[in-house]
DNA sequence: CTGAAAGCGCTTACAG
DNA sequence: CTGAAAGCGCTTACAG
């Protein structure tokens, strides 16, 4: 690979102005810029990305650690939303996306830290509302830009975050599921130990309690946001009998899809006996059968507004702080009816 | 942030042997390790990974760029997949994986070359199927390791590549339909410039020669992978009247998923008159209405090969060589069924 | 506008 | 086992 000196030496010039020729950033005369850029194309010379970084203190890159250890995370479409809005935001102020995987939660704290502790990248994107720790003070410690998806405990309220109402959101489902008559409702809870479950779970039961619904235990399950989590828990919850939800909740589509399979195999029509309500306005959601009625999460827009303050915090020079609040919108489809009355 | 020089005068040492105790490949007393240990735990040190990459000459680090601006890219199964299958083998060598953004085909092959170019990874995976022009003869030339997925033209035959035999495989399907007894089959490709659909139209083309069918040019359509290119695709065969196909083929499940809206909305019985197949065996087809009959093609584990041989050769220094094709399986559910005799 | 030099933070042959 | 030095390939104040 040539470098800076060989074009320099073939154009009979100092490294320095090949360097700056480059860069662009100075003023170069046209006679030499021309003999330059002619000598770098005839070696095929191109500037070295990790070399130019050091130097710069930059590396034009932004990461986002993903736990690819659950099966579900690829098939749900929270992942795919993610990048999109990342890479919709990174590419647009030209910068990359470094990916670290990991092997479960733990790990994924772990390459977090690797990457941040070894300056791999710029800034970084915290899945916040899938993890289950607080990392926000170590996080702050390393002094590096970083900004939340999912709001952070109140003590670190200054720190930046994109946040989606979850609690609120699924409030409001609850409301329109008690609005149709319904009362057996249950919620169906991803991992049990994430943020968003629990901000869920949260809203869930606040809008029991404004119903004065009594809600019993077993109405609150986990399907760990995977396809048959959502079957296995209609299978738990059938065996209630009387108690037996009319309506489900699931904190993903993928989940409320395996409700209805559950529900199909038990020869249960939806929605004439038991509505059931999924998460996220995947593609999926509208194409199940029948088509599911879904609190539709716009997880690309939400982390492409939080690639965007991470940019411009980068640019900026200081710690991120923009605090952003998205829209959710439940989207009624065919999965969804009045309770029956028993 | 601490270096390895604030490392060594806290412990006493020199820097380079702060180095030696990080990087772990030589013998170092007992005693200096504890030391300089505890010194940068004290001052929370950890190695800068740009300087050890410019000094290695190496990043740790695979690329694979994306085109975001389709829509349906990251709806479809297909990136999700592709990513889960990287991530599956890079992680386990702890490589990281750096996504690159583009605009377009045109600008795909830009990123890909600027990172290649600038050696900001360490090599780069190569979604040649998804692509449209020849870039084996540049990428060699680059002289950095690189797999493609998808089998190059016959002239580039020693570039390692992982492929799912397309055309084979739909042929397959084509077979499998005439089988059933339908002749007017109908194929929905992709975007008509990239490889996958080209080779999947080519294998559509000889099962029906093998059949003595003639295929009617109407029949052959494009939707772009996406859900509407499938709809659109069944709007302008229905014209056909007489002509009009008993069975489609499409190159995707989004595709597919528009063909079942399409002919839903126009009161056709699915597998009654018409017979639907897709590709990828996503998720999605097993819960679409009626369940889908697929062509899974198993791209993560496809990725996931391809990415092996790209680090084994990065580890030992040689250009990738290996090529691999891997089995796809057509699984066969409700979408599908005997042709009606008319 | 351009050259010479120092520096970014590591690694690693070379001595000892 | 450890130190001193050179080098990885750039960038950028500092002179002129």
């Amino acid at each position: 690979m040539p470098t800076i000196r060989d074009v320099a030496t073939r154009a009979g010039v100092h490294p320095s102005t090949v360097s700056r020729v480059f860069t662009g950033k100075t003023q170069i005369s046209e006679v030499t810029r021309v003999r330059v850029l002619a000598a770098a194309d005839a070696l095929g010379f191109q500037p070295n990305a990790v070399a130019r970084s050091l130097s710069m203190q930059r590396t034009n890159m932004i990461a986002v650690v993903v736990p690819h250890a659950f099966d579900g995370y690829f098939e749900d479409s929270y992942f795919p939303e993610v990048m999109r809005g990342v890479l919709r935001s990174a590419y647009k102020h030209e910068y990359r996306v470094l990916v670290g995987g990991s092997s479960g939660r733990a790990d994924e704290i772990v390459q977090l830290f690797d990457i941040v502790g070894s300056r791999q990248a710029d800034g970084i994107l915290v899945l916040s509302n899938r993890l289950d720790v607080d990392i926000v003070g170590a996080l702050c410690n390393q002094n590096i830009p970083f900004v939340l998806m999912g709001k952070p405990t109140p003590e670190y309220e200054e720190v930046a975050w994109v946040d989606s109402n979850d609690a609120a959101y699924t409030g409001q489902v609850v409301d329109y599921l008690i609005g149709l008559g319904h009362r057996r409702i249950a919620y169906v809870g991803g991992d049990p130990d994430v943020l968003v479950t629990k901000e869920r779970q949260r809203g869930y039961c606040e809008a029991m309690a404004r119903a004065g619904i009594e809600i019993v235990p077993e109405w609150i399950d986990y399907g760990f946001f995977v396809e048959d989590g959502g079957y296995q828990a209609v299978q738990r919850m059938r065996r209630l009998n009387g108690d037996a939800p009319t309506a489900y909740y699931a904190a993903n589509d993928l989940m409320a899809l395996g409700i209805l399979r559950a529900l199909r195999e038990q020869g249960i029509d939806v929605p004439g006996e038991i509505s059931v309500v999924g998460t996220n306005g995947s593609l999926i959601s509208a194409h199940s059968h029948p088509p599911l009625t879904t609190l539709h999460v716009p997880y690309a827009d939400m982390t492409a507004k939080a690639t965007s303050i991470l940019l411009q915090s980068i640019h900026t020079g200081d710690m991120p702080k923009a605090q952003h609040t998205i829209d959710c919108q439940l989207i009624i489809r065919e999965s969804t009816g009045p309770a029956i009355t028993m």
